[in-house]
DNA sequence: TCATAGATACTGTGATCACAGTTATCTTAT
DNA sequence: ATAAGATAACTGTGATCACAGTATCTATGA
């Protein structure tokens, strides 16, 4: 797997971001579906760590939004009306089309080269049906392009706004059989980026990113 | 005080965010300096608690960047290079002009008129030199005209640039001796929103919003 | 048969202790 | 007087227990 690919949090010091990691990855991959409930005592067990690193990691993770946690009730992935979930996504295409016309500016020939590469390993996957695993790398595709803009404050928001889709992407992904359409997306996104033309660049993310709300579109 | 007034989260119902809710005050307020080390143990004595909620109040914010952790060392209010101030300003005006654009086609008269009161508040508290209500009540304004876009996670999200940048607008505030550009500044913001002109509420927003930015400005 | 009350097995929350790494202070040797 | 080293006072982290709400399931009533 490539698990370990994923940068996460700097602190893999102490267990508490351990299982924040991990669970991030979960919400990506869509192990986690939306409204499924996830016990602090059930978790530690799983994890092999005591109750403590489990707790702190969840209320993480409530803090951003990326879990709901109501007074002595199970901590919940969010199961977002349709409305609520339309202005994720909102919000997302917005974050990630700014990110994109800066990076459009900055691209260097790596970072193109690096693209590339996810969008092959993506292809992959999809022929492989390995749906976690093209998830990920649709993450990494995505979260790359935020770092491309150097801006920390910009790339950390829109990677908790991925996150926050991600039960909602994962669902979506299984009803689109087999067509390709993410594919002829990405391509045209890494050719407007190696061509430095941000408008366009911008334009497309917007659309990809937006990809996932025309499913549960009720206009904002 | 007004303190009760401000709406942070919903979960009053627990010590930890009681903390929470009263360390973000301090951030808006300037009582938290940049840089300035935070001791659970110490805070948990002032505020005769345990331990416990206030590590989970201190890793919270730190997870959304309002406070920096490193392993086993005291967490502390982020001492932001200029640059990455100014970066953080950026994203926080784009968030905020969006929020005005949306804001300006939804306005309804008691808006106004709340803002306008904040306003008179703001005036009030700025002759008395009350700078920690001023703030209280700056931050009030711009958090309103988010809430105004009624979109929860746009919402949020700015909000948390907002603290952010908490402690960064206090210490710029003290330079400012006593013109008072901020209330032309918001006059014209509640003027164009009561006019529903979007374009230029956004304008106006962005450059309030940068204001603090220029005092760090290194250029993007 | 269905509804309702009660018991039981959950849930998160808070307190307290032990531990290990970090920082600061003070002493000692050069 | 200065620098280096030991020691003491901090720091966050993790484990464990007690507690109080919440949900679920079962038994008992009509």
């Amino acid at each position: 797997m490539v698990v370990q690919n994923i940068k996460f949090h700097p602190n893999s010091s102490n267990l508490s971001s351990n299982v924040y990691s991990q669970l991030r990855l979960k919400l990506i991959t869509g192990d986690l579906k939306p409204g499924e409930p996830l016990s602090i005592r059930r978790l530690a067990n799983e994890y092999n760590y005591s109750a403590m690193p489990v707790r702190e990691a969840l209320r993480q993770l409530a803090s951003e939004d990326a879990l709901v946690g109501a007074a002595k009730k199970a901590y919940r992935v969010p199961d977002l009306s349709s409305e609520e979930a339309s202005k994720l996504f909102y919000v997302r295409a917005a974050l990630e089309g700014a990110s994109a016309e800066i990076a459009a500016k900055k691209v260097l020939k790596k970072d193109v080269k690096y693209l590339k590469s996810l969008s092959l390993s993506m292809d992959f996957a999809w022929k492989k049906n390995d749906s976690s695993s093209f998830l990920e790398q649709n993450f990494l595709f995505h979260s790359y392009i935020y770092s491309m803009a150097q801006n920390p404050v910009l790339e950390r928001m829109a990677e908790n706004l991925y996150i926050r889709t991600g039960p909602w992407l994962a669902q979506g992904i299984k009803n689109l059989s087999n067509s390709n359409v993410w594919e002829k997306s990405h391509d045209g996104i890494i050719k407007a980026l190696s061509e430095k033309n941000s408008v366009l660049a911008r334009k497309l993310i917007e659309e990809d990113s937006s990809w996932g709300k025309q499913l549960y579109q009720t206009d904002v």
